[in-house]
DNA sequence: TGTACATCAGTGAACGCGCGTTCACTGATGTAC
DNA sequence: TGTACATCAGTGAACGCGCGTTCACTGATGTAC
């Protein structure tokens, strides 16, 4: 029998139920206040045996990170073929480009609100500590942050003509959008009990006046 | 003698140099890793001295609060005096509207960063905790931000004819330049060591996009 | 003026507690021959 | 097939440490009479 294999399974799953009880400990204490024995306890194993999944609290941590890092990069790929990008004209009215424009938006925002409702925690975790104090999570972050940002850049470069082919201004298009949409979700979602099912109108208003913003200082160049 | 003044703005200062060292453990190990007698040590005080001038590590984070909101108000007042506000007219190029727009961000980031910089670490802690896990603080935290942002609205309703009269509409564009140009200082400024005099000008382009989209919205809807 | 009392910032000893980490151990499983 | 050895997730006792909080105390200052 591979029961070897069932060995490597069974460490795996101690592993994700020591992650799985760190986020509930995150979303009431939050995550400088974790400690090792706390989350052993609420896994049920004893405190010495974290040891055997883990060097450190950090390493679990990193760890989280890279749970959300590949959860965000799934919600990209599936935003990017719900997302009309918008064709515009010289000449088209402010409306006509708004209507566009909310074809990008509303799937945008709608897929982002239920990728982080998918486990509150773990975003909340994300954004949270993308400006905290422990340095080895903050680096991790910001690598997952930059390459969403890059990712959602290249999408809006590529993907119909409206906005800017400038790499540079892509980029700054997208950590915006990236900015708007995080800061209004962690806004409605204080721990330890996220609220789910705010409205994300505004959301996309905001969203909606960035782009429109961008899309005519795009046609102002091109004339 | 007035002595019992004196005694007064001693118990004063001590209270300021338990915040300031708050800080400086704040900006190496984080808000939730304070510990009373971590602050009262690097004050210079005995541990229980602490409970002379606050009955609780909250109770100095709110005090904390206090003296941010203080900070950011006095800002606020500061940057309109800066700020010219764009007055356009139907028919205006898009280019026109940008250079008027700029006079309007350029004093409003500049203001900002001078305010943040001049205490990195306050600055830091309260739009860190805006989202953090300490009860207490974020509801202050929420309260002040919020009286900012009504403040920010009012002024963009008042100066100038270009922004929504809507009060809702007001807000959500005072919202997004707050997150704008937090997130923007709050990336660039990492613990322990705040790295000043990073470049303003991608945050200065971020919000011209928002506040472009903004004013050409108003205008359609004038039309 | 002198005396008795009140106020209050700051102190140091002492408490019980949860923490991270070490260590030698167990017991199930796989491997060599 | 049997035997000896290796691997490794999980264990429980033990350690020293920093923590928040209590308590009775000090000593400077102000007040009542």
């Amino acid at each position: 029998m591979a029961s070897r294999n069932e060995a490597k399974q069974q460490k795996e799953k101690t592993s994700q139920a020591l992650i799985e009880s760190a986020l509930e400990l995150c979303a009431e204490e939050g995550y400088a206040s974790l400690s090792l024995r706390s989350v052993a306890r609420k896994a049920g194993i004893a405190p010495t045996s974290f040891y055997r999944h883990f060097r450190e609290i950090d390493e679990m941590g990193v760890a989280m990170v890279e749970q959300a890092k590949e959860a965000l990069d799934g919600w990209l790929a599936g935003a990017r073929k719900k997302m009309t990008f918008p064709g515009v004209k010289a000449g088209d009215s402010p409306e006509k480009m708004l209507a566009a424009i909310e074809l990008l938006t509303r799937p945008f925002v709608a897929t982002f609100t239920d990728c982080f409702n998918a486990n509150p925690r773990l975003f909340h975790l994300f954004f949270q500590e993308s400006s905290g104090c422990a340095p080895l999570l903050r680096s991790a972050i910001t690598d997952a942050s930059d390459g969403l940002i890059r990712n959602l850049a290249g999408i809006l470069k590529r993907s119909g003509k409206a906005f800017p082919g400038n790499i540079d201004e892509a980029n700054m298009i997208a950590e915006t959008m990236i900015t708007i949409v995080s800061r209004n979700v962690m806004e409605n979602s204080s721990p330890p009990n996220f609220q789910l099912n705010y409205p994300t109108e505004p959301t996309i208003q905001k969203l909606n006046l960035l782009l429109l913003g961008a899309l005519i200082l795009k046609q102002t160049k091109q004339e």
